[in-house]
DNA sequence: GTGAAAGCGCTAACAG
DNA sequence: CTGTTAGCGCTTTCAC
């Protein structure tokens, strides 16, 4: 079975071409007939043609690349990564496209990848998770005029295009449900220090709590990096200043959380109110149904391909920005069920 | 900065394109100072090559894929796979590939996947996660003279290459330490019925207990699908014939064993000892650190990329097999550190 | 050791 | 509506 071409096809068929590359491509101007014998020559040969030939002829690849920094290490230690890469798969296959995927390791696949892909003629677009402010790849998208799709809002204004969830007022979501609980001392976990998801999710928490007139105390904000790990630790440090609640900047986190106040002697919920944040997939992190602030991650993904498309379509003046909405879902882990029954 | 072309450097520092064209692609029949010049020219220009011409000429993408067929549902709920991804791509980068992902996610995806990577030109080798034997997948690889590397063994004795653990033993492994600990009643949770590694590792079982005089009890045998959920029912419907210790086929299902055993009121490991599989790198699943079988679950990745860089520059025959080695990783669910400190 | 020339297999004007 | 004709930007013989 040797590789059929477009020659040899048209060959075949009796037609030009031309004429194949028409039908293939959806141009209208086939008379019906021609189109349906075409379409049959297709089905029974199983042509498929080459891609290499196509994207060089048309400019275009009709592949986008995801490409995750270095800055992003926890590829499969937070399951959002690959939830989100699922839905950015998933999307790709409805539209047809080739998913390139580029995680970043250290500074070598750095430069040998940057170069790569900001080249035309490998991708047609871009998705770029974003990582910490001083990754210098934001620059090389804008002076690149590869389209671009940032996921997770840029940490400074900029031109770019992105996608991210409204974190403020996720948070204040999860505050608000915790002080409306009656809780008073209400800690939080945050994420990496620098990036933009972690200054909003504070900034969440702090607004809720200046909203319920209930002062910031500074030492009820510890400081994680999304790693369980880091979860376990800072829930360590601020067990000693006695907090009723916690609000964790991610699920893991908060299971570190959760593993710490145990390991302390205290129950979840009666002694210590744990919520969450991205409502990970996992039945049990900690043998409690984690209450937390579900991100739509797939969707995140599925919405940044069509925002990719469309800005590879149409250009991308002015930026675009797409913002999804959270949703609180209510388990087990902050008392509210709890409280219901009593 | 209008994108750079061959023709384009060749007239800038005036050689001829196919000097270039050597220089890039290691030809040695380039003067050395001929060859400094155009390097110098490539560095201070930044000249890439365009993909789509490279690839339409010497027929090679330079790019290779990662299939996961539809079977392989667990993506981002098993960080097995997500971890395997990584290590895959960490090898493409050093090795220069761009790796493509194929999620495959319903019969729609794969029948538009299936034709489009098996066309030459888009991809110069392909790895496929292995899933469910019926999985049709497998024949097209056989039958298009696409390389290709299965990662996982396939069900039956085929002509395909593939890399994999050795499972039989590695499980083995696991049952011999249990029964050295002085249990008697082993029990095992096993993977997906019907796929391969299912099997091994349930072969490996069977032998360990029949090496060792120990009559195997099938009520003790209970079957899971490699999920969380699976190995907390799986569990439940074993604490019936109460085992006094479980091998439970994935690190997940080993969780949800866990979380039926403190729901039943049993201590891990004083009631109960579990041992686990992969060693996925969560430092907690179930707040006890998890004895377990790991697998080299990067470095499988890696090999398999160097397998099938391998037979794309050497051919396949004879097919190629490359199996692993696995270790017993000694934590704290089997009671061994407790019966040491008797 | 270097350049000229002929494609790789397709798309996209351009005629008709 | 269809066929003819140029390329797309590179690799690779083939001469020199």
């Amino acid at each position: 079975m040797a590789e059929l071409t477009l020659e040899s096809l048209a060959k075949l068929i009796g037609v030009s071409r031309s004429t194949i590359s028409r039908v293939i491509n959806g141009s209208p101007n086939v008379s019906p007939e021609v189109r349906a014998k075409v379409l049959k020559a297709i089905q029974t040969t199983g042509y498929q043609p080459n891609p290499a030939a196509r994207s060089l002829a048309s400019q275009r690849s009709w592949m986008i690349g995801l490409l995750l920094p270095r800055s992003v290490s926890s590829f499969f230690t937070d399951p959002f990564f690959p939830q989100l890469t699922q839905g950015i798969a998933f999307s790709c296959n409805s539209n047809n496209l080739t998913l390139s995927l580029f995680l970043v390791g250290n500074k070598e696949d750095e430069e040998k990848i940057y170069p790569r892909i900001s080249r035309r003629g490998l991708l047609d677009g871009l998705l770029v998770q974003a990582g910490q402010p001083e990754d210098k790849l934001i620059d090389h998208l804008l002076h690149s005029n590869l389209p671009a799709v940032l996921i997770g809002r840029p940490f400074e204004p900029s031109g770019v295009n992105y996608i991210d969830v409204d974190n403020i007022s996720a948070a204040e979501k999860a505050i608000y449900h915790l002080i409306r609980l009656g809780y008073k001392r209400i800690a939080t976990i945050t994420g990496s220090q620098g990036s933009a998801v972690t200054n909003d999710r504070l900034e969440g928490y702090r607004k809720a709590l200046r909203n319920s007139q209930i002062p910031v105390d500074e030492s009820l904000i510890a400081v994680g990096d999304f790693t369980e790990a880091s979860g376990y630790i800072a829930m360590k440090n601020l067990l000693a200043h006695k907090p009723q609640a916690v609000f964790a900047s991610s699920d893991i986190m908060a299971a570190g959380a959760i593993r710490a106040a145990y390991e302390a002697g205290l129950k979840v919920p009666d002694d210590l109110a744990v919520i969450g944040f991205d409502d990970i997939p996992v039945t049990t992190l900690s043998n409690i149904q984690l209450t937390t602030v579900r991100q739509p991650i797939q969707q995140l993904g599925t919405k940044a391909v069509e925002l990719l498309i469309n800005i590879i379509e149409n250009g991308s003046k002015p930026a675009r920005h797409v913002i999804l909405d959270t949703e609180l879902i209510i388990r087990d882990s902050c008392g509210a069920k709890r409280s219901e029954s009593e």
